[in-house]
DNA sequence: GTGAAAGCGCTAACAA
DNA sequence: TTGTTAGCGCTTTCAC
């Protein structure tokens, strides 16, 4: 089922048949009618590989996760989905499952798809760089929600406002003495929060670094407590450790909301559920997309973008007074 | 950057380069030396949409997925992502957001890109059927998790079975008088649970319908309770539900474990990471993500398969003694 | 084992 | 406005 099947039973040529169903140049309306009619009846639907090939372009954005087993990724997944599939953009996907060399192999084999675009979250703030940049080369490449490279366009949150905010909101609540558990400073978001903290907290130089999980929110819990005994709450990079940290203060026997309040970061359905739900700060996905959607489409040569979009503080019982 | 410049620099001609690069034919070890340098001279990569073009295939899946702020499915989807990206197939995503419109539209889209199989958690256990039946006719399509059809492969977890087994677990521990608390029923999971629970639980005419959220299994909780005072065990649809329904009893003054049990279906993080933990219905998603890609990539014309892989309970204190 | 050439399905340049 | 035709990049006959 080709155009040329359209174009025989609607007594045109392949050229009017494409020109009606690309809409892309005006035709006479008794050759359109002719054509739409011939293509309802034999169900024909254009082939998409190929156009692509023709015109040089797919209509096709690469998206590569650093880990889409982290809760965060699958709701960025879904605006970017929502956003793309709006301008009639598919969406190839592809985990790099948290490892540069998978993430390098996943954007290599997206770009020999001849993708119009490139949407990566980097692996690492600092390896992710080279496969960025190479890509950058050959495609339109945006970086969201993390980052790796000055070179190609990014969009994310502004964390050091972000940070500021929280901080603000924990000053109203009494609360000066903080302390930051971040995970992997490999990760573009957690230094960003990491630096932020220690640039403007009255406490910044009580920070605790280790890695994406529950048990590391429990044991740096354990660490800040001791470490620093006037602790009177945690700021938590993401939150899976905001979590783990409310979990090892209820097991040491604190309530929430109380001495020690908590704080964690990107707003999943984890914290909102939590008992008691924890606060966290939520990142605008929807304006993120529709920006990501705007430099993934934006014609080639324009200067390097950086969006960064506010977050919001999602307070709850765990920062309650 | 095309064959024609790798064919000039190797000094041989574009069909020996397409040899060499394919893996498809033999080639002598010169010319095969010659052109892999040529190649990686120019940093030359095949352009895969010239090639889908020309083979018919575009070793790409597409995959529709009914719902992709439900916590279960970015689970399934990286199991199919790591199966499919092992076998060098592309994933193409969609998500369907729970409309069967949003579906079709996706369904179709997809098609268009001639993807060489279809992948589908169908949104709606009777109105998805047409939609699936259709796209079958064009391509191979396997239906994951849930289904409509039975015209289409389906690869899934044997719901009867997995009641059985939690209901066993239940009566083992003295609990006998079970309620079903069901999301959805136009969610085949969902419909196959409740039907199964009817036909095995010692009171299988207690049954709850409501949708897919945290509220539901908080209201019905206490409808449960209500009607059936002696209640000593929610058989929930699903986790959402499920941490509802735990929930609901804290807030109520039950202590878990305790008199009344929770159980919940696709051990999501959720349940996981829940205080008290919920137990909850493991599927094997690893050998469900197999057995999709060996249908998918199944010369047609196979007999329609119908997998049902088991699940396991993974038992934790909401349903201890 | 190798090259020349056709053609996958589409669209854009060109001609009428 | 419409048709003819070339060609996007690749692979695969077919002939040697």
């Amino acid at each position: 089922m080709t155009v040329h099947d359209v174009a025989r039973l609607a007594g045109v040529s392949t050229a009017s048949v494409s020109r009606v169903l690309s809409g892309r140049r005006t035709v006479s309306a008794d050759v359109d009618e002719r054509v739409r009619s011939a293509a309802a009846e034999l169900g024909y639907q254009v082939n998409a590989v190929g156009r692509s090939l023709r015109r040089q372009s797919t209509e096709t954005v690469g998206l590569v996760i650093a880990d889409i087993t982290n809760l965060f990724f699958p709701s960025l997944t879904k605006a970017l989905e929502d956003a793309f599939a709006h301008q009639g953009l598919g969406l190839l996907l592809a985990d790099a499952a948290n490892d540069v060399a998978r993430e390098r192999d996943a954007v290599s084999r997206l770009l020999a798809r001849q993708v119009d675009a490139l949407l990566i979250t980097p692996v690492s703030r600092l390896q992710s760089r080279r496969t960025i940049d190479e890509a950058n080369q050959r495609t339109t490449v945006v970086q969201l929600d993390r980052r790796a490279s000055t070179k190609a366009h990014y969009v994310g949150m502004d964390n050091s406002q972000a940070v500021s905010d929280v901080l603000a909101h924990l000053a109203e609540l009494g609360r000066t003495s903080p302390v930051f558990i971040g995970s992997d400073p490999h990760i573009s978001t957690t230094w960003e929060r990491q630096r932020a903290f220690s640039r403007l907290a009255p406490t910044g130089d009580r920070v605790l670094t280790g890695d994406f999980s529950l048990d590391w929110g429990r044991t740096a819990t354990i660490e800040a407590l001791e470490r620093w005994p006037d602790t009177d709450a945690l700021f938590c990079a993401d939150d899976l450790i905001a979590v783990g940290a409310v979990e090892q203060l209820r097991a040491m026997g604190h309530r929430l909301p109380g001495p020690v309040a908590v704080v964690g970061f990107d707003d999943t359905l984890l914290v909102r559920l939590h008992t008691p739900p924890v606060s966290s700060v939520r990142q605008p996905l929807a304006e993120m997309a529709a920006a990501a959607v705007e430099l993934a489409v934006s014609t080639a040569n324009l200067a390097v973008q950086r969006r960064l979009f506010p977050g919001t503080l999602q307070a709850r019982p765990s920062t309650a007074p």
